[in-house]
DNA sequence: GCGACAG
DNA sequence: ATCTTGTCGC
């Protein structure tokens, strides 16, 4: 797959400006019956990026098909410049899929994104599929307290815009934040969250993909 | 200028 | 992201 790559910081802020007006924030799907998610982690000893995807039945949950690929690091770790980083292996690891998905969960900020392009976006449009933001933390924008009970909620603003919500999956827990990727609106967003939520705080997609980066994560190290 | 800053 | 001990809960 040939994709638009930046060699500096300065073309990387102009081509999420560019490709920022391609996000679309309703819904435009036929329905669900797979959803993915996706993970990365980092191997300090090699330099190397561990990818992974995960394919789930959208309502089982049951896994359908896993892809994990090993890559050098492009670009490095920058705020707000983070999917330059973090897509190049899952687009490896999705060329992998013999199931595409419906739908992919990321693990990062969609539109709640300081130039509205965080991880999901990009890789939505990329791909060309409805995508999730689910960040564990705060990039950007402000929001009310919200209460201790699963399922409450707060808007994100940025700039006086609603670019997410911050959403408690269980009760006395942090919440995780919430936001469009590409092809889906907040609410559905917030939605799919909940119900990939029945008893952890992250979804099920962001924790089957974290398990299996882990694993080729302590594979990787066990050699040398 | 200073702090904040997805993973 | 990763570095880390003990502690709490199921």
């Amino acid at each position: 797959m040939h994709i638009e790559y930046p060699s500096s910081e300065t073309q990387a802020w102009a081509l999420q400006e560019t490709l920022a007006t391609q996000v679309i924030c309703e819904d435009n799907f036929d329905s669900i019956s797979t959803i993915a998610g996706t993970d990365v982690a980092y191997d300090d000893a090699t330099n190397q990026l561990v990818g992974a995807i995960v394919v789930l039945d959208a309502s089982t949950l049951d896994i359908i098909e896993t892809q994990v690929v090993t890559e050098s690091v492009r670009f490095p770790y920058i705020p707000g410049l983070f999917s330059f980083r973090e897509l190049p292996p899952l687009l490896s690891a999705f060329e992998q899929l013999t199931h595409k998905p419906d739908m992919i969960v990321c693990d990062g900020q969609g539109l709640a994104h300081p130039r509205r392009f965080g991880l999901a976006c990009h890789l939505g449009v990329t791909l060309d599929i409805p995508t999730i933001g689910c960040g564990k933390t705060r990039l950007t924008g402000t929001h009310e307290a919200l209460v201790e009970t699963r399922g409450a909620s707060a808007k994100l603003i940025d700039n006086e815009q609603i670019i997410g919500e911050v959403l408690r999956t269980q009760d006395n827990i942090k919440p995780v934040y919430v936001s469009v990727g590409h092809k889906v609106s907040l609410s559905t967003a917030r939605d799919w969250i909940l119900k990939l939520t029945p008893k952890y705080r992250l979804p099920e997609t962001t924790r089957q993909a974290d398990q299996q980066v882990n694993r080729a994560l302590k594979a990787l190290q066990a050699q040398g």
